[in-house]
DNA sequence: CGTCTATTTGAATGTACTCAAAAGCGGTGG
DNA sequence: CCACCGCTTTTGAGTACATTCAAATAGACG
């Protein structure tokens, strides 16, 4: 279970065998079911997790009872609610499972202890995040941008293995849009 | 003009005198004119920039010459067309000044000389950046969240400062809408 | 097979858009 | 000081696209 993850690791940053067993050691294994929640709103969230297996969203919920979804998550993604982790401030977001999960996560308070002990995580981390970020903004640069249709297909292209893995419902929540609007897209896409 | 950015540093890491003295050392000084350009679409960006002083904002140009604005910058704020200088591929991006600025730059092949050097850069940027990917989350959950007016009355909550200094045009760009629509909004507002 | 949920379809509505024109504003030069 | 210019903002009318609400259809699962 733990293979995956520090190859991932190993991609970004060398470390001896020692500092890979330290860095396993901090893992908790958790595993969550379909349709359950890894955090609700008002948590103050204590781990980042790494996708083993499994798929999940994380989403905000207005006071309307509107759904917002912000991120997917499958193998090899990270996910969390963020600010809240960095910040220590209570959670907005939901996130649940929507398939049955493999997870890892990493503890706040360890993963600070692990900086200091292993300074080299500073820098995977700092590359993780700086992925991270500039993806967002492309996203961003898309919704300003692009039609509705046209962010669709993008979507579609880019993460072929998450699109297939959602219902249209959750697809259209993500691209901001309602599931009605979204089947009338793809009705003219035939 | 360097203690600024000096004293932005030392709020997120502590650095013994000499360290201070060899982060100042590979800044680069520069000054931008108005109207003038930080980077253009195609570039290899080599640098980030710091805003000493002065207002900047990053755009990107689609083929139909519509301008989208992805981010402003003003003093203590960093910008650079940040995929690209990550990446090392070609800016999308135009990066202009819409105010004269003095900026110090950083380039990204002594930069990561500098994290061999003084790791702690790599939590400096770590966290900055950490902190830069929040705010992106934010902005975009109110992009799916909010109405436009709604999103209008939040920029000028959140940013009062930078939002004095723009012109309408501007802003409603930000928030991508068309300026009518914001003249609009504006004056549901009284 | 029946139930529950997701998707599609239809009709009316709303929000922001386009295009065009007018009004406002700031700076320059006569 | 005023007239003019360029640019920003506002206003108006018509349009496009996604939304709402409601209902029908399709699919998944026990």
């Amino acid at each position: 279970m733990k293979s995956k993850i520090l190859s991932h690791v190993l991609e970004i940053i060398d470390l001896t065998k020692n500092q890979q067993d330290e860095f396993l050691s901090i893992l908790n294994e958790k595993t969550v079911t379909k349709k359950s929640f890894l955090v609700k709103p008002g948590d103050i969230v204590t781990e980042e997790f790494y996708v083993v297996e499994g798929c999940l969203v994380a989403y905000y919920l207005d006071e309307l009872g509107n759904k917002h979804i912000l991120q997917f998550a499958v193998e090899d993604w990270w996910i969390s609610d963020f600010e809240s982790f960095f910040n220590q401030v209570p959670a907005k977001l939901y996130i649940e499972a929507i398939e049955d999960c493999k997870l890892l996560g990493i503890n706040k308070e360890v993963l600070e202890v692990l900086y200091q002990r292993i300074p080299q995580f500073e820098r995977f981390f700092r590359i993780k995040t700086t992925k991270a970020f500039v993806s967002l903004r492309c996203r961003i640069l898309s919704t300003l941008q692009k039609s509705a249709k046209e962010r669709y297909l993008e979507f579609c292209k880019d993460y072929p293995d998450i699109e297939k893995r959602l219902a249209n419902y959750q697809i259209a929540n993500y691209l901001g849009l309602k599931p009605e609007s979204l089947s009338r897209i793809r009705k003219e896409l035939v």
